[in-house]
DNA sequence: ATACAAGACGTTATCGATAACAGTCATCGC
DNA sequence: GCGATGACTGTTATCGATAACGTCTTGTAT
C-alpha cells in the first residue's frame, strides 16, 4: 500500500539501514549520499510507518484519555488541554468517552493497553473504576487520575478542592439568607461527590444549621437526573429556598424542572453549582458558581503523565489540587442582599407540590 | 516490558502460531491444548499486541479526527459522535485540535499518516486547507470532510444547509420588522461563511431590502473576533437594528461588546446566530438560532468514513446534507412583533456611538 | 499391511524499521 | 608498502504477531 523504506533505498540506489540513517538525522552519511536518499523520499512521498518504528523502540508516543464525555463542558477543556500539552511534547491522544460506564470504561483501558499506549489520562466513571485502575497500577503501567481520586489508590492524579468549593458556595448562601439548603448530588461513589457534600455539611454545621438528610437528593449527574432530583425538591411538603447542585449538567436539569413549575431563579428559589461554563458566563451571567479550571486539569495531568513515561517522575504518587473561584452572580439574589423568598415573603407564582 | 506472545506459549508448553490460533478462535486447536492456553494467557494477564498485529494486517482500527477546537459546542458533539460511532464498529480516534491553524493542520494530518491511521475525519481549518487534501485523496486516503466543504474538491462530506438556514434567519428578522442587519462572517475562506453570507444575501433581495456590504464584517471566527466585529458595528453612523453572527464563538464576543455598551438584546439590538448550544438552551432559552444536528455530522461522518475504509463505498463522492431547525426564541423581539428599535423608537440607555 | 486423508501443531518468512555489528574503501604514518 | 584509522554503508537479527506451508500423528479404507 503505502511506500516503504525499502523501495527508497532501492530507488537512492543504498540500503534500507542508509535511509533510515537519513531520517533520523545519524551522522555519518555522505552528503551526497543524503541527497539522493531525500531526494527518492520526495519523489516517492515516502512517510515512515511509526507502528514499526515503535516495535522496535516499544514507544508508541500515544496516550489514552477516557472521560465521560467530550461534550461536558466541564470535560471538553479537560481534553484539549491534554492533546495540546500531548503534542508539544510530540505524543498524540486517544479520545474515549466512557460515558461514566464502568463496563465500557474497562473495555477502554484494555483496548489502550493492547494498542500499547504509554500511559493514560484517566477521569474515572466512579469509586468502582478501583478495581482496574489497581491492577493497571500493579503492572506499572502511568496513570494519572482527573477530577476524581480513587478510595486507597495511591497514584497522581489532578483534582480540585471540592470540599473546599462547596463550602465557599453554601457559605454565600448562608450570608445572604438561605437556611433551607437542598443539594443534589451522585450516589456518593465519587470522590467530588462525597466531598462537595462534606463541604455542604461543613458549611451548615459551622453556621449553626443543622445538616438534613432529607434535603440531600442522590441522583445520576447528568441533565436527567438534575430533573429528577428537583422535581423530588419540589414536592417536598416545605420547599428549601435555595439549591446546590453537584455539577454543570444537574444544574440544567434543575433548572428545566424549575421552569416547568413556572418557579424563576432566584425570585422563587436560588440555585448555585460547581463549574462554570464560558458561552453561559458570557451570554447570560447568571448563575453563581464554583469555577474550576477545567483546561489545566487536562494540561497538567498530561504533563505529569509524561513524566511519569519517562520516568522523570519520582517513586511517590503526586497529588495536584487546583484551586477553584467563587463566582457570584445573580442566582442568589441581588448582590449579597437576601433573596425574596428568604426573606419569609409568600411565594408566588409557585405551583403546589402535589 | 509487557508479556508476548512467546512467553505465554513457552508457559502452555506450545507454539506462539497456537496461541495466535486460539486467541483468534481459528479452529483446528485441540480442546485441551486450548485450555492450557487459556489459562496461561490468564496467569501471565497477556494482552496481545496490537501494533505487531496491526503490522502484519496493515490494519490499525484507528481513524483520525481533525477539529478546530473541542471546546467549541459545535464541535465537541461531533466528536462524540464520531468517537462513538467508530467504537461500535472496534475503530479508536485519534483527537486533534488544529485551532483553525493551517501548519498546525497539516502536522496532524502528516502525523495521522505516519501513523497509519486508516481514514480521517476532517473539519477544515479553511479553504487553503484543499492542497493538502488533494495530496491525500491522490493516495487514495479514506477522507471525509465535516461542516465545511472545499472547493473543487470531490470527496466524501457532510454538511448542513448553510445557505438555506441563513435565510431563514435573516428572513425571520425581517418578518419581526428588521431591515438594518448586520452580519459578522470569516474571511470568506470556509464554505460555511460563504454560503451564510450567500443565504443573508438573498433574504434581504427577496424582501427588496438592497444588499450593503458595508454591513458586512468579516473577522476571525472566535470570541475575539465576534467582540472585535461588534465594536466595529457600533461604531457605525447609523445603527443596524440586528446582528446576524456566523456561528456560536462569535454570538459570545458581540454579546460582549454590546454589553459593554449597556446594550440590551433585544431591546437594543437583535441578535441571532447559528449553532444551538444545549447549556445556554435550557439555561436561559433566549437566542434565537439556527440548530444544527452537530452529534449526527460526527457518527454519519464516521459511518461513511467506515464504509470507505471497507472498500464498501462507490468510488464516487458522497455528500450529506444536513437539515437545519430555526429556533425562534427572544433574541429577536417578543415572538414575531416587531422588537422596539425596529418600530421606529429613540434608543435608550445605548451610548453614542464615538 | 499400505497408502492416503485429515487433524493438530510447529517452522519459516514476513510486515517496516532499526540496533548492533561487519565489511569496504581511502588515507595516513612509519 | 603495510597495517592502522576512520568515514561510510551494508548485513543480520529483532520487535510481536501471523500467513503459508511443512511435519507428524492417528484413523481408515483397500
Amino acid at each position: 500500500m503505502a511506500v516503504t523504506m525499502r523501495e527508497v533505498a532501492r530507488r537512492a540506489g543504498v540500503s534500507a539501514m542508509t535511509v533510515s540513517r537519513v531520517i533520523n538525522g545519524r551522522e555519518g552519511v555522505d552528503a551526497e549520499t543524503q541527497r539522493k536518499v531525500e531526494e527518492a523520499i520526495h519523489a516517492l512521498d515516502y512517510v515512515p510507518n511509526r507502528l514499526a518504528r515503535g516495535l522496535v523502540s516499544q514507544k508508541t508516543q500515544t496516550i489514552g484519555l477516557i472521560v465521560p464525555d467530550v461534550v461536558n463542558p466541564f470535560f471538553a477543556p479537560v481534553a484539549r488541554g491534554a492533546e495540546t500539552a500531548a503534542r508539544k511534547a510530540g505524543y498524540r491522544v486517544l479520545l474515549c468517552n466512557s460515558e461514566g460506564d464502568l463496563r465500557l470504561e474497562r473495555e477502554y483501558i484494555e483496548d489502550l493497553v493492547a494498542h500499547r499506549a504509554e500511559g493514560l489520562l484517566l477521569a474515572p466513571a466512579s469509586d468502582r473504576s478501583r478495581t482496574a485502575i489497581l491492577s493497571l497500577l500493579r503492572g506499572r503501567f502511568p496513570l494519572v487520575l482527573l477530577d476524581r481520586a480513587l478510595p486507597e489508590v495511591e497514584c497522581d492524579m489532578v483534582v480540585s478542592d471540592s470540599a473546599g468549593g462547596a463550602r465557599r458556595l453554601v457559605e454565600h448562601l448562608i450570608a445572604v439568607g438561605h437556611r433551607e439548603i437542598a443539594h443534589v448530588t451522585d450516589a456518593e461513589d465519587t470522590s467530588t461527590g462525597r466531598e462537595r457534600l462534606r463541604g455542604y455539611r461543613e458549611a451548615l454545621e459551622a453556621a449553626g444549621i443543622p445538616f438534613r438528610e432529607e434535603l440531600v437528593f442522590r441522583t445520576t449527574v447528568d441533565r436527567i437526573g438534575g430533573y429528577r432530583a428537583a422535581q423530588e425538591i419540589l414536592a417536598l411538603q416545605d420547599l428549601p429556598t435555595a439549591i446546590f447542585t453537584v455539577n454543570n449538567m444537574t444544574v440544567v436539569g434543575t433548572m428545566e424542572a424549575l421552569r416547568e413549575r413556572g418557579m424563576k431563579v432566584p425570585r422563587d428559589m436560588a440555585l448555585v453549582c460547581f463549574d462554570d461554563v464560558e458561552h453561559i458566563a458570557v451570554l447570560s451571567p447568571f448563575l453563581t458558581v464554583i469555577d474550576q479550571p477545567a483546561e489545566t486539569f487536562g494540561s497538567l495531568g498530561a504533563q505529569l503523565l509524561l513524566e511519569r513515561i519517562g520516568g522523570k517522575a519520582s517513586a511517590r504518587a503526586r497529588r495536584i489540587v487546583l484551586q477553584t473561584d467563587l463566582i457570584v452572580r445573580e442566582s442568589c439574589g441581588e448582590g449579597t442582599g437576601v433573596p425574596p423568598r428568604a426573606r419569609g415573603l409568600t411565594t408566588q407564582g409557585v405551583a403546589p407540590a402535589t
